[in-house]
DNA sequence: TATTGCAATGAGTGTATACTCACTGAGTGT
DNA sequence: ACACTCAGTGAGTATACACTCATTGCAATA
């Protein structure tokens, strides 16, 4: 074996756990999964999962910010440059669809988890901010959208976004929120951004 | 003592211990609050609650349904008749900010609560949907308000509404969330209804 | 080959919390 | 006055978890 296979063996359990404790938190909720779930889904011992991560909210933690830096990483690829409104929130719509599970549970637990949970809660839905303030400083320049401020048209969004991803099994049953309902509050939203035409322009 | 008075005492300690519930609640949270600490907030025994309340998930349903009565009552209160859209968001506003810390713990543990609750959380918020649709109809038949679809107004002002309830503490840290931001969320959701004037009318 | 280091194990511990039940004593009807 | 009913009590039980640690056995090193 080469000299690393130990340590490699290691960092492999622990991505393994990482993983498992994804799946297990996108198929179950988040506070209603036990380290011991975990554990089994991985298909190590319980105390295997002490060894990697001290506590169950470290180990939460990480793969809350894991998933947050796929998110970003997923957004800087799809939001091209001298895109307008629209695109922006079409890719954002689009990563939360690829993502719907998980993020419909940080969603659901997000309030009641640690507060450093909570930071990058924040933060995550706080990337889109940077690229919707300069598609809409781009918009409202060639007046193709109305002058609004950025932060009532980002929490208006990510509000309505979290409300129905909160709400997906009434909303949607069985299915994506995002597939059924996400091009229907994109056209309403863009709908509530046009310009007021003047009386007699 | 009137013939009574036993059944009256009952009933007496009943009240009490859905108006501890409520404020416990409200104070620490649902998902924080034990039936210990709403017993001791009674001042009552601890097994007194189980007296009353055979499960603590059946006290809790029942200290949402009565607030929802409360709720659905303060409601047609305050909307008059031949009110306009404008009118019903400022009444729902103030009705929530009434009530804005037990309803922001609604909105924070709601998705995770049983059923029966959940449910009763979807028929609160419902609540304003029959007299939004009239005040809806009728600016838009007057031609105040550009014509949009009930459930997506009622959606995305909910849906908002709760984002800033469930994060209050970043909000407005220490204060009403609702008296700091909600005049500027209904402006905006009024000028997002502002009808499109035609070009040269 | 012998020795050491360390990832992995899983039965065991501690704690939090919902819920029970045998008992108490004051109110009620005769 | 007496027996009976029943709201109220609180120590006790059951369960579900997160987390521990003495032990194991394989791989790295001498």
């Amino acid at each position: 074996m080469a000299a690393s296979s130990r340590k490699e063996q290691k960092e492999h359990t622990r991505e393994l756990l990482l993983e498992s404790a994804l799946q297990e938190f996108s198929r179950k909720g988040i506070s209603a999964t036990t380290t011991v779930d975990i554990a089994r889904a991985a298909g190590v011992a319980h105390g295997t999962l002490f060894l990697h991560f001290p506590t169950r909210d470290d180990l939460l933690v990480r793969v809350i910010s894991d998933f947050g830096l796929r998110i970003g990483r997923e957004f800087k690829r799809l939001s091209r440059e001298g895109g307008g409104v629209r695109e922006i929130l079409r890719a954002h719509l689009d990563i939360v669809q690829e993502y719907e599970s998980f993020y419909a549970q940080l969603v659901i637990a997000g309030p009641l988890l640690p507060v450093d949970a909570r930071n990058d809660i924040f933060l995550i839905q706080s990337g889109i901010a940077y690229y919707l303030k300069k598609a809409l400083a781009r918009d409202i320049g060639e007046k193709s959208v109305r002058p609004v401020p950025v932060h009532l048209l980002l929490n208006t969004w990510i509000g309505t976004l979290n409300y129905y991803l909160a709400n997906r099994d009434k909303f949607a049953p069985g299915q994506s929120v995002i597939a059924t309902h996400g091009q229907e509050l994109l056209d309403y939203f863009m709908s509530n951004l046009e310009p007021f035409r003047k009386e007699r322009e």
